[in-house]
DNA sequence: GTGTAATGCTATTGG
DNA sequence: AGCATTACAC
């Protein structure tokens, strides 16, 4: 493998990792070896001579970038593929703000707030100024500021913006900008960072330190960005700045699986690289490797429908493989069932492993009744994403506890705590607080420091207890630089009185708690037992940098990160806490490391956006129905729809060997039965490459001999469990009636040449029909819509003339 | 201030 | 159905 990487490519795989200097697109289909070619070329760049502490390579993922680096290493070497700089733009970009913090007026152990964090800084700062928080949600607040801060609109200029204004009035949330001010306000007093924060603040410091611009513009002379489609302006501009100089930019992506514009990704990126840098070379990887003909086939025609999308030819030499398989089942339990029955029956009849099958799904809430059946069947699973390990109550409260120690000012972590276990610190105090350090424009653990020269009618009992608080915190941050990680982790378990609190409660799921916690200690123990790695690393980086040569004028510019190897070596012998809570905040579940091959033999479970650059043998898609999947949000917008069809088009796309379709009539929402019909996304699939068999006449027979059911059906409308909404009464309403109640033997004796009519597309007429009733398929010209393949079963047409 | 019972809200998607 | 917040009794 180690020479002969080359080969292994295709010629325009080749052609885009020999191409080495200047911009570079790579727009590549699914299954085309993008991460093949991302690697190689890597690998390739460090053949060649490049300086890996020259690359720079930010992936979607911190996964992505594990196993990138893993299968970089098997071509140059481990010792080299460690000093790549790899990662997500989070990471990435934290790591660099750490170092260069002060010049923004952060402390360089600024704490990492995440969206449960954000969220209850929000719930504050309302409480606080009397604003309704049903008015202002605390989710729909932070994803204005998220979206603002994404387009690079700092507090201020939001908030003397007239357009913004206006806006805002119109939405009936004329304080929004005084609420984003205050926020960056308090998490700047608190030094702390939010997601957006990292990518914002980076910007700050590209744009407003020009020498820190400069340094890091020689530093990374190579950059690569892995699914650029998925890119939001803030990054595009973190990006164009880094490049200005080398420009020796590589952007590899697919419109077709642009499924984050919710987080402010935007396609433009992809049209304004080629206005940026008109010189660049393009190339189009269109040969997919990974699924059958049938997948690719279907996926095709599914993406056809978008009206929004670069042209692209995805094709295969694989076989055609099996038909896609679509299910109908009555309730979200037998859908699970369903499927676990499904894996059991392949497993044993084509001996495959559990971790060649996942079940994708559109939101998390649909991954419970999948784990029981899969209990149920005894097949190992593992779910990604979710709620993660650091977002457990008992974890974020211990973490709290470190937090705080590292960054005494950190408001939220504080709020935690400081009466947690219970120390009689009520919320009236905790009140009189936040008015004092309001008040002085200082942060709470400032007013909790001094607390006996804040006079703000505290009884000398409680000025005791927040002093004793303040005093128990002082003293763990006195044991950061002279304990170890775990030491000190588990001296502040013991000492804060959480593992005491945690122990006596004997309840099942006090009793997890405590286990929780002592699985984060074990982390922190083998994190500090690798303390020589971490020291070899930085040994590595040092050697590596002093014995390559650099130009004269880019050594100039490194003297800012000599200083950050000095403070490095300072804190050996022992690895710290501080280091440990570095980036917690940017890890996910998928990020797990050291995993054994049998933790990693279990069938996944996850949502379709998680399954973004994954493979799988086995793929279910489950829960196509109207509502769910295209989501209900989705339904108003085109553009918003084209995004739910690039996901369907991104989970067809994971399969290897077998794509199965699943839809339920009803389902469970809110405690409540709904009734659904399936989803328009089956429809959309050319029904040569579908097996339908298991949706036919069985299925209508069974409505047909429970005639009693329906019946019950159509008279409930209190399924419905929140009129308020009245946009989404008329929708389940409408969703109620759905296929179970629509007559297809009427369309038995459809022919070509008919008039018909369809709810979405109007009026139209049969141009040919295809396959044998009910499992057949009519393409139809419509007068509004064009042509159309629809199938009987599920497109409801009703015959208007002969 | 603390602990439990009742209420009410939630479920797109995520670093 | 499950979780978080709130209300209320101690």
């Amino acid at each position: 493998m180690n020479k002969n990487y080359l080969d292994e490519l295709n010629p325009v795989q080749r052609k885009a990792v020999e191409c080495i200097e200047g911009p570079e697109m790579i727009i590549a289909g699914a299954g085309a070896g993008k991460t093949r070619v991302l690697t190689y070329r890597i690998a390739h760049l460090m053949k060649s001579g490049v300086d890996p502490f020259n690359i720079l390579a930010l992936t979607f993922t911190n996964k992505a970038a594990r196993e990138m680096k893993e299968r970089i290493a098997r071509i140059v070497g481990e010792g080299e593929a460690k000093n790549l700089w790899m990662g997500t733009f989070h990471s990435v970009f934290a790591r660099i703000l750490r170092s260069e913090a002060e010049k923004l007026g952060y402390p360089a152990n600024f704490t990492i707030y995440d969206t449960d964090d954000s969220k209850n800084l929000i719930k504050a700062i309302l409480k606080e100024q009397g604003l309704d928080d049903k008015i202002y949600k605390p989710g729909s607040v932070l994803a204005r500021i998220s979206a603002a801060k994404n387009n690079l609109i700092a507090a201020s200029a939001y908030a003397n913006n007239a357009q913004i204004q206006e806006e805002d009035r119109m939405a009936a949330k004329p304080k929004m900008g005084i609420i984003y001010q205050a926020y960056a306000n308090r998490c700047f007093k608190a030094g702390a960072m939010d997601f957006d924060d990292l990518l914002f603040n980076t910007n700050i410091l590209l744009r407003d330190h020009p020498k820190a611009l400069l340094k890091y513009q020689h530093k990374f002379k190579y950059i690569l960005v892995d699914e650029y489609q998925d890119t939001n302006f803030s990054q595009y501009v973190i990006v164009k700045q880094l490049a200005a100089a080398y420009r020796n930019i590589c952007v590899v992506g697919d419109d077709a699986q642009s499924i984050y514009s919710f987080r402010g990704a935007t396609i433009q990126n992809i049209l304004n690289f080629e206005k940026d840098y008109p010189e660049l070379n393009v190339f189009k990887l269109e040969q997919n490797y990974r699924s059958t003909k049938n997948i690719v086939g279907a996926a095709n025609t599914v993406i056809a429908n978008n009206k929004d999308q670069l042209q692209k030819n995805v094709f295969t030499d694989n076989t055609s493989g099996e038909l896609i398989k679509v299910v109908k089942t009555e309730s979200d339990n037998s859908e699970g069932n369903f499927v676990a029955n499904s894996i059991f029956e392949i497993k044993m009849n084509e001996q495959a492993a559990n971790k060649e099958f996942a079940i994708l799904y559109r939101t998390n809430a649909q991954s419970r009744a999948m784990e029981e059946a899969l209990r149920r069947q005894n097949i190992p699973y593992r779910i990604y994403g979710g709620l993660s390990f650091y977002q457990r109550k008992e974890i974020k409260d211990l973490l709290s506890y470190y937090r705080m120690a590292i960054n005494n000012h950190d408001e939220i972590s504080l709020k935690r705590i400081i009466n947690y276990p219970a120390r009689g610190i009520g919320d009236t105090t905790i009140d009189k607080i936040v008015v004092a350090a309001n008040d002085h424009n200082i942060s709470l653990w400032t007013v909790i420091e001094n607390i006996k020269d804040f006079e703000i009618g505290l009884n000398s009992g409680t000025l005791t207890k927040v002093d004793d608080f303040a005093t128990m915190i002082k003293s763990f941050s006195a044991m950061l630089t002279t304990h170890n990680a775990y030491d000190l982790g588990q001296y502040i378990a013991v000492h804060s009185g959480i593992l005491r609190d945690l122990y006596a409660d004997k309840t099942p799921e006090g009793v997890s708690r405590h286990e929780n916690i002592q699985e984060l200690l074990n982390g922190l123990k083998e994190f500090t037992e690798n303390e020589i790695t971490v020291e070899e690393e930085v040994k590595n980086e040092e050697e590596a940098e002093n014995k390559e040569p650099e130009s004269t004028s880019s050594q100039l510019l490194f003297t800012d990160t000599d200083e950050e190897q000095t403070s490095a070596e300072n804190l050996k012998p022992a690895v710290t806490l501080n280091a440990f809570m570095q980036d917690i905040a940017l890890l996910t579940d998928a990020d797990k490391k050291n995993e054994t091959e049998e933790d990693k033999n279990k069938v996944s479970l996850m949502t379709i956006h998680a399954s973004k650059g994954l493979e799988f043998g086995y793929v279910y898609i489950v829960g196509l129905e109207e509502n769910l999947f295209p989501s209900q949000m989705s339904l108003t917008d085109r553009v918003d729809l084209e995004e739910e069809r690039r996901l369907f088009y991104v989970a067809i796309t994971r399969a290897e060997k077998r794509v199965t379709l699943s839809y339920s009539t009803t389902r469970y929402k809110w405690g409540n039965l709904v009734y659904c019909e399936p989803s328009r996304f089956i429809e959309e699939i050319n029904a040569q490459y579908l097996d339908l068999s298991a949706v036919g006449n069985n299925a209508m027979f069974e409505e047909e001999d429970y005639p009693s059911k329906s019946k019950t059906t159509s008279k409930k409308p209190e399924f419905v469990q929140r009129p308020i909404m009245g946009k989404k009464l008329v929708k389940v309403n409408a969703a109620a009636k759905g296929t179970s109640d629509f007559d297809t033997e009427s369309l038995r004796n459809l022919q070509v040449g008919m008039q018909v009519n369809h709810e979405r597309f109007g009026f139209g007429k049969v141009i040919s029909m295809d396959g044998v009733f009910p499992n057949n398929k009519a393409t139809v010209f419509f007068e509004g819509a064009g042509q159309k393949q629809l199938l009987i079963k599920f497109a409801k047409l009703t015959i208007v003339t002969n």
